[in-house]
DNA sequence: AACCGACTTAGTGGGGAGTT
DNA sequence: AACTCCCCACTAAGTCGGTT
């Protein structure tokens, strides 16, 4: 909470139209109070204060369901780090994130190996300690946090395959009809008001469309989709070759075990 | 044992989700 | 699809835990 009034009060006394795009630090509270003292943590919070969509309701309540997973310890160059980045920046003010990380590690490699094994062994006691509060942490699991470390692990899943999918040139999604009536229509209109207030104007005149004037997008979407079956196809094709069955369709996966008959393949593919 | 991936820090540029 | 804004990869070095 001294963050939050400590923010407000700089938001009401300045005027920011920029933001500052690490707000996410906010969230995970790592930004101590100390910190938001310095003219530079109160400015960057501001900035994240001031943005249209980071009220402070907003932040409490990301803060509120924040849970109480333990945060696995920084090892000693990010300790080291943390201790001398303040007068690197002082030393360097225009040095950019890379530049303040390079001059540290240059500096790492000099540093007096007493005070490296003093940071070591203050590291060892902080991953004890972070193992008994992990141990704690499972041990003791509310429902809640049994169902967020499902969704953590099933995200962190679903991301990994859309990366992978990506890489793989999977063929994107055809457009709708809609979709493509806008990618038509937004070139003339785009520059005539607010974002939304267009797209809320193309969706009405959408929705005004004779059929027949429909038709026109509706066909194109549909030979996009006829492109796309045929482009998925031949790629799902050449992923078995490559044997990446991991980044194949379910669906796809679930029509060739069938096709094969075999309820041993099936259940196999159901699995994955 | 050797290797690899994931994780730690913060700032930033860019990717992508959400919106219509 | 275009746009905004949230979120994430990247960067450094070191370490853990799992796999080969």
């Amino acid at each position: 909470m001294a963050v939050a009034s400590l923010c407000k009060s700089f938001c009401s006394k300045l005027q920011f139209t920029s933001r500052v795009s690490s707000c996410i630090r906010l969230r995970d509270s790592s930004l101590k109070t100390e910190q938001l003292h310095s003219q530079r943590s109160t400015l960057q919070v501001c900035h994240i204060w001031a943005g249209p969509t980071y009220t402070s309701s907003k932040v409490l309540e990301h803060t509120s369901t924040q849970d109480n997973k333990p945060k696995h310890p920084p090892n000693v160059f990010i300790m080291y780090l943390q201790k001398v980045q303040e007068q690197i920046m002082k030393d360097h003010p225009n040095a950019s994130r890379k530049e303040v990380i390079a001059i540290a590690s240059k500096k790492w490699k000099d540093v007096d190996p007493e005070e490296k094994s003093h940071l070591a062994m203050q590291r060892k006691d902080l991953f004890e300690k972070y193992k008994d509060d992990m141990k704690s942490y499972v041990d003791n699991m509310t429902p809640e946090e049994m169902k967020l470390e499902d969704r953590r692990k099933q995200q962190k899943l679903a991301k990994k395959l859309k990366t992978a999918r990506r890489e793989l040139g999977m063929p994107k999604m055809p457009a709708s009809a809609f979709c493509c009536y806008m990618a038509d229509q937004y070139p003339q209109h785009a520059r005539e008001d607010a974002v939304t207030r267009v797209f809320k104007k193309l969706r009405d005149q959408w929705n005004n469309l004779s059929e027949s004037e429909q038709e026109k997008y509706k066909k194109q979407s549909a030979q996009r989709s006829e492109a796309y079956k045929e482009e998925i196809v031949r790629w799902e094709k050449e992923m078995m070759e490559m044997g990446r069955f991991d980044v194949i369709r379910k669906s796809t996966l679930l029509r060739l075990a069938m096709g094969n008959k075999s309820k041993k393949n099936q259940k196999e593919v159901e699995e994955l």
